[in-house]
DNA sequence: ATTGAGAGTTTTTTT
DNA sequence: AACTCTCAAT
């Protein structure tokens, strides 16, 4: 039996306060670092000791890695203890395999990805006879999902009057889903709003499941959406032993329809609610801890947290501009290296996140040349690859032949001799008839519809499907087997010359083996649909590896959760940092602030943070602007470099800030906006007095009465006509202004 | 129907 | 810079 006292011993009051809480709703508010998981892990045995059946409870994570890492924690401290452990994905996806017939589709639905989604879209685009010139899909699918995730259903979505993208989506949003229903298919939003609508319509299934979930937590409730808010209320009614955990300062999944408020305000809707603080941080040292709370006390929408801790103080975070990329990535790998040679680290110890996926590209080169292994973490690759998704295509349709998109993507994959006019052909009957693409494809055959000279190759298909349908109840490796013989997709890569094809065999492999694996977890065939919703469920994100020791890359966003010893955060420029998107809307900027936030606090003993004076992305090179963000650090206390001046440097934008040794007084480190007015005022010497255009020049650095310090990137026309683009070291970014009318100054020095 | 060249566009983040 | 998509030629 468990023993109480172990899982109580060595918590601090907060977190055995939390531990210990049992019935009734439960809001941890948990810094960085303040050993959440080991709270929730805790408490899950706590309650499990206390008499409460583990297969009643239910916990709820975002990715699957926050699932892994909590359920092998739980299973350490409980053996065997049938706790759910899952993503809300997940999750839905079981609860829909269910009920399914509630929305409209049968139990063996698919599940599109993004991908998938896409295309579906733009079919019914296509269909609908809408011209494809001035809306971008893109614009028309993230309408969908966003009132997906704010549970507006198709028929239930208003645009405002006379917004023209908005009367598109209405007319658009109902025939796509129509188009999912007629596949039997669902998107990923659709899992949420599915089991939302279940659960709101059906009270006996919510009653249900509410008691059959008595506690139910949920972690990272900063990144919950409206629908998996409406999830975790409705489970949570005449039970209401709902826990959540999270952070308002960490909340980086805005754009995807997270909601700030439903943590913000949880406390509105449970009254009764106990709330438990995590302040302290047992990660990082007091100098990073320094550097992460300057910079968050900037944000206005958040609750009021004190970030605090009693470890050592740690070396200085550094604070480097480096002359451009090659530079930076030169520079951290040398470092790297150094320290794995001189100072007892290994590879493992380190992390380098950046804004953007593209960003990686120097320092994969980098780290191969200086023979350093490294992971780099793709948010989606592996599984987006057009061969597996060509492979998975076949399974999918084996497992739901309704399924049109998989048709559509593997009739002629490989090449069979069916085109687009008999594709076309097959759409038209099948629409008339009410029948599928599988369907209509049998019916060709014979039929006076499709010409003669088209029938053979969809016969061939058909009957293809036919053996391959035999075999669907395989296990998955031999299935795959199967179709990768019988579609002769193998021997066409296997026959090619091309070096991308070699690669794709090699995937292919890569595929089998996960197949293989599958089957050893569950064995008996006849697994198709849980692999299925496996590998769409699925991330490469999920598979990073803190065991084997390699240097990790990965997004800022992909960084959540973790720790490292040694933490680089590179490109911190204006445009990149905040990203170029968030830049004019003050929540955006937030939400930008907090992703610094979330991986400066990844961070356990140095931390490193970067920018270049120039860097070249997307083909072209650019003067770069520091990050708005590295004024509101307490630059006084880190250590500053400045390996990039040949290129002329930012010292002249803060004189004083750059240029002096650290200072020795304690800084308030709420206040850093200061430095940039000061230093402002300082450059300019008081003086205003008007100025010709002609005066201006490239590279100059000029000031603005309203947006401070920049310098002049780029210049055009002359006279009255002269023009200027500024970009600002405020975040103000990039302006364009005619000289001859604007008040921009030339900072004298 | 398939292939290849050229044009145009991109990704910010992930289930 | 790399990727995808479109369009024309075979």
């Amino acid at each position: 039996m468990l023993n109480l006292d172990k899982l109580l011993r060595d918590l601090t009051p907060a977190q055995r306060e939390a531990v210990e809480h049992v019935e009734g709703p439960l809001l941890i508010l948990a810094g960085p670092g303040s050993g959440k998981t080991r709270v929730i892990t805790h408490r899950i045995a706590h309650l499990v000791a206390q008499g409460i059946p583990a297969h009643e409870i239910l916990a709820l994570t975002f990715t699957n890695k926050a699932a892994e890492e909590m359920s092998g924690r739980v299973a350490g401290l409980i053996p065997d203890a049938k706790v759910w452990v899952g993503t809300f994905h997940r999750f839905c996806a079981r609860l829909l395999r269910r009920h399914a017939a509630q929305v409209g589709i049968a139990e063996n639905y698919t599940i599109y990805d993004t991908d998938d989604s896409r295309r579906a879209l733009r079919r019914v685009v296509e269909a609908a006879g809408v011209d494809p010139g001035h809306f971008k899909p893109e614009a028309i699918a993230a309408a969908i999902s966003w009132a997906k995730n704010n549970l507006i259903g198709p028929g239930d979505y208003q645009p405002r009057p006379g917004h023209a993208l908005g009367e598109l989506v209405q007319r658009l949003y109902p025939a796509y889903e129509r188009f999912l229903v007629s596949c039997n298919a669902v998107d990923f939003d659709d899992l949420l709003l599915h089991v939302a609508t279940i659960l709101r319509e059906n009270d006996e299934i919510r009653y249900s499941l509410d008691r059959r979930w008595r506690f139910v937590l949920i972690d990272e409730y900063q990144d919950t959406n409206l629908a998996q808010y409406a999830i975790a209320r409705a489970l949570s009614i005449d039970h209401p032993n709902l826990a959540v955990t999270g952070d308002p300062d960490q909340s980086i999944y805005g754009w995807r329809g997270a909601n700030l408020k439903n943590i913000l305000e949880f406390e509105k809707d449970y009254p009764e609610v106990r709330v438990v603080r995590l302040e302290r941080n047992y990660r990082s040292t007091k100098r990073i801890i320094e550097v992460a709370a300057a910079l968050i006390a900037h944000n206005k929408r958040r609750k009021r947290k004190d970030l605090f801790t009693e470890n050592g103080l740690g070396e200085p975070v550094r604070l480097i501009r480096y002359a451009n990329h090659r530079e930076e990535a030169r520079g951290i790998v040398q470092r790297i290296a150094e320290q794995i040679r001189d100072g007892g680290r290994r590879p493992g110890d380190f992390a380098i996140f950046y804004r953007v996926n593209a960003l990686s590209f120097d320092l994969e080169r980098a780290l191969r040349e200086e023979g350093i292994p490294f992971q780099l973490v793709h948010a989606l690759e592996f599984l987006q690859r057009k061969e597996i998704k060509d492979v998975l295509g076949y399974l999918q349709l084996l497992g739901n032949p309704r399924n049109d998109l998989a048709v559509l993507r593997v009739i002629n994959t490989p090449a069979r001799g069916i085109g687009k006019t008999t594709l076309e052909r097959l759409s038209q009957h099948a629409a008339r008839r009410g029948l599928t693409l599988l369907d209509a494809a049998r019916a060709s055959d014979q039929s006076d519809w499709l010409p003669r000279r088209s029938q053979p190759a969809v016969r061939k298909f058909v009957a293809l499907f036919d053996r391959l349908a035999k075999v669907a109840a395989a296990p998955v490796e031999e299935l795959l087997g199967h179709v990768l013989t019988e579609t002769g997709y193998q021997e066409e890569l296997e026959t090619s010359e091309r070096e991308e094809d070699v690669q794709r065999l090699a995937n292919i492999q890569q595929l089998l083996s996960i197949g293989r694996e599958f089957d050893e977890q569950y064995p008996g065939g006849r697994q198709l649909e849980a692999f299925l919703e496996l590998t769409s469920l699925a991330s490469d994100t999920d598979d990073w590896e803190s065991k084997n020791d390699r240097v990790t890359l990965m997004t800022l966003h992909g960084s959540k959760g973790l720790e490292f010893p040694v933490v680089f955060l590179i490109a911190a420029e204006d445009g990149l940092l905040p990203h170029e998107r968030s830049r004019d809307n003050p929540d955006q900027l937030e939400e930008e602030r907090r992703l610094v936030f979330v991986g400066i606090t990844r961070a356990q003993q140095e931390l490193q943070i970067s920018y270049t004076a120039s860097r070249d992305f997307r083909g072209q090179r650019k003067v770069t602007v520091p990050s708005p963000f590295l004024l509101e650090l307490p630059r006084e206390r880190m250590e500053l470099e400045d390996l990039g001046s040949s290129y002329g440097s930012w010292d002249e934008l803060y004189p004083d800030q750059w240029s002096r040794p650290p200072a020795a007084a304690p800084v308030n480190t709420g206040k850093s906006a200061a430095p940039l007015t000061t230093a402002a005022q300082m450059a300019n010497g008081g003086t205003a007095e008007s100025v010709s255009p002609e005066a201006f020049h490239q590279g100059m650095v000029v000031l603005h009465p309203q947006y401070g310090l920049g310098r002049i990137i780029a210049l055009s026309g002359s006279g009255a006509n002269r023009k200027a683009t500024v970009a600002f070291a405020s975040s103000a970014g990039q302006r364009q202004f005619v000289l001859a009318r604007s008040p921009l100054q030339p900072v004298k020095r």
